[in-house]
Formats: C-alpha cells, structure tokens, sequence
DNA sequence: GACCAGGCACATC
DNA sequence: GATGTGCATGGT
C-alpha cells in the first residue's frame, strides 16, 4: 500500500478507535483469569454468543476442570456436560482436549513456555490444530499470549464494511494485514481496539441494528449504514 | 417458533 | 477456488 494509502487508513482506524473508546471507555477484554481460561473461552466462543461461553467456563471452573491435565483427565462424557450451554459441545469438546494434548506434548502444559515462542512459528502451529482457525488462534496469541496480531472478527467486517474503510468481503488474513500495517503494533491497543469492536458490535450491529445512539453514527453523517 | 450468534471442517462442484 | 452444510445451545 502507499504512504498516503496508510496514513488515511490509519487516520480512519483511530478515529473509530476514539470514538468507540470515547462512549464505553476502557473494555479490558479479553475477560479470564489465566491465560490458559482465555485459550478455552476462545475455543467455546466459536459461532456463539458470549453469554453462553461464561456458563460452560462457570461450568469447568466448578468442577475443577479449567486445567489442561485436569480436563485431559476428566471422562468425556464430563466435559462434555460442562460445556453443553455453549453449544457444538461434541465438537468443542473434541477442540479444547485436542488443544490441551498439544499443550500438554508441546510445552509441558504451561502457557507462559507456549507464550515464549516466536509469534509466526506458534501461528503456523495453532492453525495446524483441528478446530482452531485464524480467529481462534490470534484470539489465543494476542489474549493469551500477549502477541501483536490483531484479531478480525464478524464484527469487525460488518463495521469496516458499513464505514465504507474496507469492503465487507474482504478475506481474514487481509483485514487483519489492514489493521496491522496501519496501526504501531502495540499489545494494548490491539486488545483495547478489538475489545471495543466486540462490544459496538454486541450493542449496536446486534442489539439495535438501526445504528441508533452507535458512537460510530457520526461517521455516517446522515448515510444509512451500507450492509 | 423462527432466527441468529465473535467459527471451523469437510464435501462437492 | 467458490459455495453449501453440519454442528447445538440459549436469547430475542
């Protein structure tokens, strides 16, 4: 891309980032209390809406179960039981034990030796994994592992594409090369940023789909919203 | 009661 | 390579 291409992006990027930041502050997503529950919860979040992902982590914490030998250990039939609310729990299942095996062989079960990796080496193998795709796996390299990958999500395209900055088609890995080519790759920005994408979209694309009393409503100055 | 949700893998053409 | 389909629960 030119210069002049990314300044105006990036102009663009921050000024949703502004105006989002302005109306709900500080997000700090991604909610988990260790960084292995942030892997899990990035799994079971999968197609489904977060209200149900809470219920199974609430699930697999009070059966002692948020632990990758814990949950290597456990019957099927258990985990399966505990992650049901989340829905696709026989395939989630199947994704989260295969998660832990790996994590288990790879790096002794810690996350903090996995977050030592090199950031495209430690991509290239999550993508690997059956189950995980790109969301899922930069959701765990940036939340989990404090890398610089911006993660691109359904609402991330719906509200560039309404914005007019990238068209609504446009591929995962070139949304996220948008993203990451025209802001300074900074850790807290990237999880700041996509925490505030989730939450405008929940709210606003979701819940009031008319766009009203969206802090990103000023940019449309009085065009309808173009999806 | 229909429709949708922060995906992903697999089959088919 | 593009397109369609299964996976499953819970909220609106």
């Amino acid at each position: 891309m030119s210069e002049p291409g990314r300044s105006r992006r990036s102009a663009a990027l921050l000024r949703l980032y502004d105006l989002m930041a302005a109306h709900y502050g500080p997000t700090g997503w991604w909610p988990g209390d260790t960084p292995f529950e942030v892997a899990v919860g990035a799994i079971l979040t999968q197609n489904t809406a977060w209200t149900n992902v809470e219920k199974a982590i609430a699930n697999l914490k009070a059966a002692r179960l948020m632990a990758p030998a814990a949950l290597l250990a456990a019957n099927r039939d258990t985990v399966e039981a505990a992650l049901r609310p989340s829905g696709y729990f026989r395939q989630k299942t199947e994704r989260v034990l295969l998660f832990c095996r790996w994590l288990g062989e790879r790096f002794g079960g810690r996350m903090d030796r996995m977050a030592a990796e090199p950031l495209e080496a430690l991509r290239a193998e999550l993508l690997a994994l059956k189950g995980i795709g790109p969301e899922t796996a930069d959701d765990i390299l940036l939340y989990a592992c404090g890398k610089p990958v911006f993660v691109v999500d359904a609402y991330t395209r719906r509200i560039l594409g309404r914005h007019g900055i990238a068209p609504q088609e446009i591929p995962y890995e070139a949304l996220r090369a948008l993203f990451e080519t025209s802001l300074a790759p900074e850790v807290a920005l990237f999880k700041e940023f996509h925490g505030l994408i989730v939450w405008t979209g929940k709210d606003f694309c979701r819940a009031r789909p008319q766009c009203d009393g969206c802090p990103l409503a000023p940019l449309l100055r009085g065009k309808p919203p173009k999806d």
